[in-house]
DNA sequence: GTGAAAGCGCTAACAA
DNA sequence: TTGTTAGCGCTTTCAC
């Protein structure tokens, strides 16, 4: 264990003032050539890095930022996540990832210490029901709120446009013949529950298929959720297809119906919601609704970084992928 | 935008030292009781945040590891992070997550940047053909490396011992009738590239079946490899099956299989490398190599906290989950 | 071209 | 119980 390398360290090393080497090591142009090189040698020798810290408490701003993702198993966020995390290598950012498994007291803490740290900036999916950001008193974080709208929270937001792709959805559906269509989605706390569940109704309306309120499901976001509500509806029989209104829902309800052997592009016809590679392979192709992550993820970083992006709303229309699923047969 | 609340600013506020603050807020025993609520209070209301900084600048270790992965969208590996992420938060330690893209310049940036911020430990992927963490002259951090061994560095590792698994696929296919089996894997710049092939070879031939050479494929372990490869064994016709020596690979063979419009379960049989869920739902169940995912990321960060973890390689055993694939018809 | 001093926020050690 | 001092590693400012 040899001792921390600094510049002072250095400087004894080289019996010379430790200004001169930091000088040398950054470039500074009145360093005599040799002086210089004669650093940077001795630095790479010793092995020496920078500490971050110190310029930190400086008041120079950190290269770190956070994303805070209920999880990163789903191949929605671990897509938003993988773009997010080139973009910011490309900016020489670090990226710290934050699971917050939609739960406010993991938001809340993630987000202290994410101060802690002096983040730059943050990109989250807001936790159901929280505040937000709002907990941040001081914010010298900029935040970027994502998929999902909280609180009263004057953040730029970054929002998915699905109402025509549901309503497409319903239209899809009705013209192959179905007329007792469900809907699992997020409930009221949510406010792309509330919208994709008016979406869904007026996809039901505008195709001229009745209401069942019997099958209209909401809930929280999860798996688990989109997986019980499928078991309900395969259940009962009463419906003969189904729209899934979230990412999680979607697979839940997906991996129910595969458990429960029956296909999902069979007679009874499900439109997933995000668009994972597998959903293409499932049963000769899993009709859905795509969502486009990677423009959403530049967006974010793009907000992020800028010096006071106004508490816009951002939205990026989402879009009806009809597959042809199994061969009539 | 007020200035930053530190504890001399609320000294300041409350007309007492800077130290009083301190220890108030770090709930030391010799502070009145009065004195310390009084502090408390205030910098509630003020919104006071801890400088992490100031901390790791007298020398406190950071509270931050990292993660160094080829990408994060293969659900192996978002599965580890997932675990890993969960683990960390767990032990409130902040997780930064670097994409290498299995390229050697990414990782050496990414471990240096780590350095910077004096992160206590890394778990990482080593990209094929570098020397690891060797690169770290002065290392503050612990490495634990991951699936693959890089070098000749002395830091623990975690491997998945797949030998058994890889014979047991060979054996399976065999069974079914195949003759004709193909190998995709990592090339032997990769320690796991090496014992994978020796491995499937060794199948082979406690199968009874026949070695073809021209039906052994190795390269860099990615989909794309893993898709090109598969491609050219579907286009000229020789082999009725293939085994999968890698999570990448497996999935790239598997794009291109149902791409090609190719059942992985139907005549031709493939026997993939990881299992991500969807595989059990890809024409009635695709047989797979399966790894103990969560377990490997629980041991990851058992070791990478560990003080000094001796440069052990741990291992996981792989299994063989054979599934029945689409019913004969 | 080089050096000395000061200060970022915090706490250990000593002083009162 | 509370306060003062010093120093972690670095760069900006001012002197030489």
């Amino acid at each position: 264990m040899s001792e921390r390398v600094t510049i002072k360290s250095i400087a004894r090393d080289l019996g010379i003032s430790h200004m001169t080497v930091s000088r040398a090591l950054s470039g500074h142009p009145s360093v005599l050539k040799e002086t210089r090189e004669a650093v940077q040698n001795r630095a790479r020798e010793l092995g020496y890095v920078k500490h971050a810290a110190a310029n930190v408490m400086r008041g120079q701003t950190t290269r770190i930022v956070g994303l805070l993702l209920p999880n990163i198993v789903n191949e929605f966020y671990a897509r938003f996540a993988n773009t997010m995390a080139l973009a910011c290598e490309a900016q020489s950012l670090q990226l710290i990832i934050h699971l917050t498994g939609d739960e406010a007291g993991a938001e809340r803490q993630a987000l202290a210490r994410l101060n802690e740290v002096q983040a730059q900036g943050v990109v989250m999916v807001p936790v159901p029901g929280s505040d937000g950001a709002m907990t941040l008193k001081p914010r010298p974080m900029s935040v970027v709120q994502l998929i999902r709208q909280s609180g009263a929270d004057a953040a730029p937001t970054i929002l998915v446009d699905d109402d025509q792709a549901l309503q497409g959805a319903v239209a899809h559906l009705a013209e192959k013949g179905h007329r007792a269509i469900a809907y699992i989605g997020a409930d009221s706390r949510l406010s792309s529950g509330q919208s994709r569940l008016a979406s869904f109704r007026a996809g039901l309306e505008r195709a001229g298929v009745a209401e069942r309120p019997e099958l209209l499901f909401t809930g929280t976001p999860t798996a688990e959720i989109g997986a019980q509500r499928m078991r309900q509806v395969l259940g009962d029989g009463a419906a003969t297809a189904l729209v899934c209104g979230g990412v999680e829902i979607s697979n839940g309800a997906l991996s129910a119906m595969m458990a429960a052997g029956v296909s999902p592009t069979g007679p009874f016809d499900l439109v997933g919601y995000g668009d994972p590679s597998f959903y293409a392979w499932i049963g000769g192709g899993l009709t859905t609704i795509g969502v486009p992550v990677e423009r959403l993820a530049h967006k974010a970083v793009e907000l992020m970084v800028a010096a006071s992006p106004p508490p816009r709303i951002h939205r990026f229309e989402a879009a009806l992928i009809v597959r042809p699923g199994s061969p009539p047969g």
